[in-house]
DNA sequence: AACGGCATTTTTGTATACAGACTCGACCAG
DNA sequence: CTGGTCGAGTCTGTATACAAAAATGCCGTT
């Protein structure tokens, strides 16, 4: 593998699973000596990451790990669900083809299944979470725009986003079972919007998707010791 | 100045002005002897520009100087839109100062100023575009949102932004005086909205004013000519 | 004449050397 | 004891050297 590549994925790990302290600044000879490439491929993915919002740039020079208020990840996420509810707008007006909406309906009918059992276990979390990312992807690629698939990898890469964390939140959360379900109705609603052509309401639902995460990740935050287990978590300074 | 922000900007202001050619290979060597620096701050910016999204990334290694299709460009006004249209949804619902709201009225004014000219002169239409970018500006500090400012920012770069390109436009299409005249009435508009803390109608403005936008570059593109005479249009593939 | 393979030559990716800027700490003066 | 200043050490920014990969063009073959 590309040295590059190399550099900017475990630096991306490192700062996301916490093993670089949160808002501590980065020297490119202690980064280059733990990845084991030289600083050239360090400096990359340095400026990489400052581009994706984990790193910010020090006036002096140098770089440090951001640390986010909990507003900025508030924003980032509803900055998300107005930006996914474009794509659901796009996709159901410019009309998705048969192929299309089964595979949407696939995706959701697959949450369905998971949803069954009795009592959620950890795989049952993950796979969730798996489908779900194909779920979200699948809309976005039924907008059928280069462009706004492309600004969606621009928007800031949210710190807890990982599947890890999705699982720690749930299996800590008693409200989890009915936070999905929950989200799985809007999931829903949002493929009838998609099929039907409605624009307007497809957008509506996918932002309000988007605020029920929000919500969520509230009652997590809540729980004062939820920073010790869920990775990625410390980038978030508490209010 | 540091040699890796004159490489940016220096990069950025060549392909803009259509000194590279539209989707042709950059390479590294030829640049630094073009911007007259060493290969390395030239690398730094062109993985800056490939995350500003006017450069792609060549499967072998390398960047090419990204052509954009119609629907690219109109697909990117409408996301900013969208992301202005929170903004101002934010501003409204905030609560905006009455200093800021003081400000957003100066710059309005100021519009309104340029716009009692029988005849829009060149000087005419550079002022007003740098008073519309203020106030777009403005609106953007009143959501009171790092991570949605920040946002903004990492939106591609339009090709054509550039003020002289504005002036360049509206010296040559008959509607100009019409089209900025419409776009003032919903600065107007916005600015009420805001005042009143009426989150939904100022994002509902907002995002109309982006339609607007689109709506005035297809006229221009309709021209034949234009790419010729208007800098940053020939990065634009035409359909 | 067209196509494919091989050699040349450029280019990228990487490593490293060097100069200037900055940091941090120790030491000295008040 | 406190504050400032000086200096050693470190870091960034930059340039450049080197190897591997890719592009290019040429020649031979079909």
């Amino acid at each position: 593998m590309q040295q590059r590549i190399k550099a900017v994925l475990r630096l991306r790990e490192m700062i996301l699973d916490g093993e670089l302290a949160a808002g501590s600044r980065l020297s490119e000879p202690m980064l280059a000596e733990l990845i084991q490439v030289s600083r050239t491929p360090v400096r990359v993915a340095l400026v990489q990451l400052e581009h994706e919002g984990l790193l910010e740039l020090l006036p002096g020079g140098g770089y440090r790990i951001r640390v986010f208020a909990e507003k900025d990840i508030f924003d980032a996420i509803e900055l998300r669900g107005t930006y996914e509810g474009l794509c659901a707008r796009y996709a159901a007006e410019s009309g998705a083809s048969a192929l299309e909406l089964e595979r949407l309906a696939g995706h959701i009918a697959g949450i369905d299944e998971v949803l069954e059992s009795d009592q959620l276990s950890e795989g049952d979390f993950l796979r969730y979470m798996e489908i779900n990312q194909q779920l979200h992807d699948c809309v976005i690629d039924m907008a059928h725009s280069p462009m706004l698939a492309e600004a969606m990898n621009r928007i800031v890469t949210l710190p807890f986003a990982s599947p890890s964390a999705f699982v720690l939140v749930h299996a800590e959360i008693p409200e989890s079972r009915h936070v999905l379900t929950i989200a799985q109705h809007q999931h829903h609603s949002l493929y009838e919007a998609i099929a039907d052509g409605e624009g307007s309401r497809a957008e509506a639902i996918a932002r309000e998707h988007a605020r029920s995460a929000k919500r969520n990740l509230q009652i997590v935050l809540r729980q004062q010791d939820a920073m010790d287990r869920v990775p990625g978590l410390q980038l978030i300074k508490r209010g």
